[in-house]
DNA sequence: TCGTAGTTGATCGGAATTGTTCGTCTGGAC
DNA sequence: GTCCAGACGAACAATTCCGATCAACTACGA
């Protein structure tokens, strides 16, 4: 974590994104999150409403309501009104029809099972935006850190309760997908008969091999994007560099591939690697560059912004220009911001993909049973900084 | 760090949203579910009630009976909002004239224009859920009945008013995809500045080719199913009767394809027709038949279950029992439950698709230009009846 | 080194919100 | 018609939040 206070404007950009994230905020959260005291936030607060980014409500901000009359905006949540003594005898309604009894029973707020493959890294961002979205809906508790479908397994079951546990109400997973196991493990959830929520992962189950609901990332469409706006910059020769372990990474290559064929690239270089946390890597790093030397590459995909960031810090020793000499677009957007050069990253909608996780469950906790199974795909974005 | 309690107005908003779900709920239940006291919700509701947001009675809350139905005022929308912004700062309005104050609920309800190609087949239930979901979120004006491209265009132009139309806030379509005019469409609406969510269409705009937003039925896996479904049942020779002129066709064609070939069955016969209400039905009917005796097909999926009915009728006519000679399954569940004998179908997630479409597109126009694309993919579901 | 402007933190009185307790009232069962 | 569980409303207490004022700190330039 960064210890040193950031700008007050960085502040405030910060302050209404986390806004936006979830539409309100209390004072109290945002003061904890930012590092500063609720006055600093208070303040904040004031300067974003004077310029109408935000509405104040007691206890927090919100986004305001989209609305064009500019006369009658501002004049907030009446003081004075909810004060209405005489206000009752008017609101009685005439004829008092009371609610059928039972008409629906609920229990308290649902509680959500989650369960990521890691906290340190892709999954946090998932987090939050899971945890905005249950925020007042459902309770949600979390597992994760493994990779390992037995570990995995036992986290489920954990939090399933078969006798005696936590007994959630539904799960939000990201599962493996690949081997045996992976099969078996879907078919476990999909017979659990609780609600079961796919993150980022496409799974079908039972003997019909009916899907899974599932919210996840069209990662195809993100490469493909990164690979047409490198075909747009001129670039004819061009490498792929992928995760070896990452189980997305078949669909990052899947997209790049697919458009470097219709936009005529040669895709002179196409690789997986260790992760930059294994010993391996440099020595990985060292021979892509290599082979970017040798095949007279101008541009990279780099399956995540980490590996792509320590790429150009290699390159840029050897004497390679980035961008002028080679173009690294970065899969992903955890810190590509924050390289030199800032680095042109494919961001995955990664709060959106936890809030609709969540969305689909709830969602489903109410619906029933006729609700049809939803999957929902959603678009990465492509964010163009300097290294292209 | 107690309870991560909402924000009052937040708690405030999902009150309202609860109640809208259900269309009244009770103060206890709902007390429980925010996991406040019931004093603390019979509070929010003197407020909301005080808007004119919710009506209260004995026990609990429900919706206001909606004045004025969305049919009168096509655009009522400017006029009124500006009349309400003035009036209700001050003055207590004591019968329920619906003026929420821009405090939290959603204040002027966004106007959405709904163009589907047709108004007798498949699209009235998609309308119905949509208008379900709309009700109380947003005015639904709906246009419709063409699948010609020039007319459609008509009617979306219309709706947009370029030029002093009604002025939509969003729009919900089914446009074409085939051909060079309907990519110009799609170039066209993804231009409008405009949310446009799809309804049982996919299709990718602009230079980047990027997906539009859409909400779609996986045909291919409805299809897919029903011949896992023959398969199951012991057919080995099955048959597939699809609409010429219908877009999903395709899609459904792919689906039982594919799954006859996973499961070893024999196509014996594929075939495309023309719809039941053209004059040469009858005659691709006995085409069909005769090509089933011909080939020894024991099962049929036939697209569209009017054609289905027809076919069965013609069949028993002809001495062939169903399903002991011929099993039928139906693509599609308007009225195959009403044949004799009632047929198997699969059924599109009709419903879900309009409310599913409407959804997207609020949340959209309250969500901002942040939120990702999303794509929605329904499942289809298979009704084993009596026809297999 | 000093002064100034800008920003942040601390403190405190007042206001808003929530929960508790009590007595009254409604709606439905008998 | 009578009765009762549950809902309602009012008053009080506890907590939390807001806004204003004052103090402390940093950055920048003379």
């Amino acid at each position: 974590m960064t210890h040193e206070a950031p700008l007050p404007s960085e502040r405030r950009a910060r302050l209404v994104a986390r806004v936006r994230e979830t539409g309100s905020a209390r004072v109290t959260d945002l003061s904890r999150w930012l590092g500063v005291t609720p006055v600093t936030v208070r303040r904040d607060l004031a300067l974003l409403v004077a310029d109408g980014t935000l509405e104040k409500v007691h206890g927090g901000a919100r986004i305001p309501a989209r609305d064009a009359g500019t006369s009658a905006g501002g004049q907030g949540t009446g003081a004075g009104r909810a004060a209405g003594a005489g206000l009752g005898a008017h609101t009685v309604v005439p004829t008092a029809v009371a609610l059928p009894e039972g008409s629906f029973a609920d229990d308290a707020q649902p509680t959500i099972g989650m369960v990521v493959p890691s906290l340190d890294y892709y999954w946090p961002e998932v987090i939050r935006g899971a945890r905005a979205a249950a925020h007042g809906w459902a309770r949600l508790i979390l597992r994760g850190g493994s990779y390992d479908v037995d570990q995995i397994r036992h986290q489920l079951a954990a939090l399933v309760g078969d006798e005696g546990g936590a007994g959630v109400d539904g799960l939000l997973v990201a599962p493996p997908v690949e081997g045996p196991e992976a099969t078996e493990l879907a078919d476990w959830l999909a017979g659990l008969g609780l609600p079961v929520v796919l993150m980022e992962r496409r799974l079908a189950a039972g003997p019909y091999r009916e899907p899974l609901e599932s919210v996840a990332t069209d990662h195809a469409l993100g490469s493909g994007t990164a690979a047409r706006h490198l075909a747009d910059r001129g670039h004819r020769r061009v490498g792929l560099v992928t995760a070896r372990t990452s189980p997305t990474s078949a669909a990052v290559r899947r997209g790049f591939l697919a458009v470097a064929e219709e936009r005529g690239l040669d895709v002179v270089l196409d690789r997986g690697t260790v992760p930059l946390s294994d010993p391996g890597w440099s020595g990985d790093a060292a021979a892509v560059l290599d082979a970017c030397a040798e095949s007279g590459a101008t541009a990279l995909l780099v399956h995540s912004d980490r590996e792509a960031i320590s790429l150009v810090e290699q390159a840029q020793e050897r004497g390679v220009r980035v961008p002028a000499d080679l173009a690294v677009v970065a899969y992903d957007d955890e810190v590509a911001g924050l390289a030199d050069p800032p680095l042109t990253a494919v961001r995955p909608p990664k709060a959106t993909i936890g809030a609709g996780a969540v969305d689909l469950l709830t969602r489903r906790l109410r619906g029933g049973d006729d609700r049809p199974v939803h999957r929902v795909e959603l678009s990465p974005h492509l964010l163009v900084r300097s290294s292209t």
